[in-house]
DNA sequence: GTATTGACATCAG
DNA sequence: TCTGATGCCAATA
């Protein structure tokens, strides 16, 4: 599988995430090592920063359900309009958490 | 071919 | 909350 596909697949599952639910970085990691052979959740965050533009990146958060760094505000804006349990600034994982 | 880097994950201070 | 240390792995330089 090359980085493009790789990429493509990264995206596409993002955009597949329903309002209301969160993935994190590792989680897509994982989700994606069974078709990608890759399992490297710097590589999604690294994809998210460089090709992040056109999914709904705010609902991939780290592993501690902390939105993304540079547009925090309007992540938690966006999530809270979504209906993403937030407690304070980050995510509730153990409720918003979702998978494939 | 080697080194550096990074929107990560986890644990310990 | 925030560093630092460790582990990890692919892209970049």
């Amino acid at each position: 599988m090359t980085p493009q596909e790789y990429v493509e697949e990264v995206l596409s599952l993002v955009e597949r995430i329903p309002e209301g639910k969160v993935m994190s970085y590792g989680a897509i990691a994982d989700a994606l090592a069974e078709i990608s052979g890759r399992n490297s959740a710097r590589q999604v965050g690294s994809i998210m920063a460089r090709h992040g533009g056109g999914v709904p990146w705010h609902r991939v958060v780290n592993s501690s359900g902390r939105t993304p760094p540079g547009h925090e505000q309007e992540a938690r804006q966006r999530l809270l309009s979504e209906g993403v349990p937030l407690k304070g600034d980050h995510v509730d994982m153990t409720r918003a958490a979702w998978t494939p």
